[in-house]
DNA sequence: CAAATATAATAGTAATACTATCATATATTA
DNA sequence: TAATATATGATAGTATTACTATTATATTTG
């Protein structure tokens, strides 16, 4: 990633938005803060008027950015799985082999988010965290349906298709790509949460962790090309 | 099921509520109106002043039932995997084979509910979709560990821990028993739910679903007992 | 029948999720 | 540089939520 990172900007549907929070300082706040403290207080308790005051700003202020704090959560979501997107591409556009180019993904796709790139007001370890704990909550609501027809899940739908693409062409007589993909993105971020709060339910921890689950299970579901 | 289900009175946490709505007709009534309330219009829009008056009864003595929607929410979710965890031990336990068992304990686990047993003031059509649509919202929270300590959750982990068993019982040798049980409940939740609003995300619709999906996932990961 | 208990009705509070208005600061452009 | 547009800040206000508290009225039980 590194650098590169600089220069592309996540293209993030401008629905979700009032005003494009990347195209002023106070918007960068308003993103930057909100991940440390949806991060910190879980995003029931987070509110506009506690974000105003922590950066200084006002609550209003925060309103001409965003409608509310569900449009916000759909915000760094859709830009999580958009950074997730730009490196899924990034590293796997070279590698020819199909076994090994989807075993690279279900690698990046699996992983915990360790590092920050430090090249952006966004803290995408902290982001990712908030990703396990609250993405879930962007579409378990009465209005996915209206709001799906709006394109405010397109990223995340694009990432599933990429990775469906991935296993069909390692099996393309596969039954369930699209079942098998959207289970690896939904099912891994429930392996990390369960790590941290149900340890007894999962056995990603010392002797075992989720992109080894993860490319097993795939792998294990599909008929590779015997000439590969 | 059917007569036998009469009887048989799903044991909850008696944290989860403050007067055990199963001993009277109030009671009763709160849990029976709302399922057809959060299934109607959501875990978000549903409160206790609109349940009171739906039962024509008041928010007060709601809330001497529960201290809260959360817990009405436990509440609801610990009946219905307790009810998931009695029909997975009635048709299981007299199968003497592993796998058949296990097969056995997946059919039931991932397909959708159809039919309201009837025997009870709990739909369990609609509660089943109420799991679907709102379960992670229960745990997705920054109270998970206390909750989790005060024995809120044991119903679900038991079920996982069951499941986990049959697993094991297939293959004494994966090393992820315990995640291949929770992706398989979790995930059975998250197909149902993308069949139903995200149909490109899956393929559990006209030539599949989640029974075949996720018998052939676990099955394909266990190394069967060359003898069975 | 009295006493205990459950339920109902009403009122009240603090917080939330906004909307509206106006003032002020900053940037743009004529 | 003045005029103007635009962004932000401060304050106030509203409806709803998520409760708690109190008192009144049923209903059950001893």
């Amino acid at each position: 990633m590194d650098k590169l990172l600089q220069s592309v900007k996540i293209g993030i549907n401008e629905k979700i938005y009032i005003k494009d929070p990347e195209s002023t300082t106070l918007g960068r706040r308003i993103v930057e803060e909100s991940i440390l403290m949806i991060n910190a207080m879980g995003f029931e308790s987070f509110n506009f008027k506690k974000l105003g005051a922590k950066i200084k700003s006002n609550e209003s202020s925060v309103y001409r950015y965003f409608e509310n704090k569900h449009k916000l959560l759909l915000y760094l979501t859709s830009w999580y799985w958009g950074w997730v997107e730009y490196k899924l591409v990034f590293a796997t556009h070279n590698i020819q082999d199909p076994e090994e180019k989807l075993k690279k993904a279900l690698a990046l796709v699996t992983s915990a988010t360790k590092y920050d790139s430090d090249f952006s007001h966004i803290n995408e370890v902290l982001l990712s965290k908030i990703v396990i704990n609250e993405y879930s909550k962007s579409y378990l609501t009465k209005e996915v349906d209206t709001e799906n027809k709006e394109g405010y899940f397109v990223i995340y739908k694009r990432l599933v298709t990429r990775l469906s693409e991935m296993i069909k062409n390692v099996d393309g007589n596969y039954t369930y790509p699209n079942s098998l993909a959207s289970t690896v993105l939904e099912g891994s971020l429930h392996q990390h949460f369960l790590k941290d709060h149900f340890e007894s339910l999962t056995d990603c921890h010392e002797n075992g962790d989720p992109t080894d689950y993860f490319t097993q299970l795939v792998f294990n579901s599909l008929n590779k090309n015997p000439n590969g």
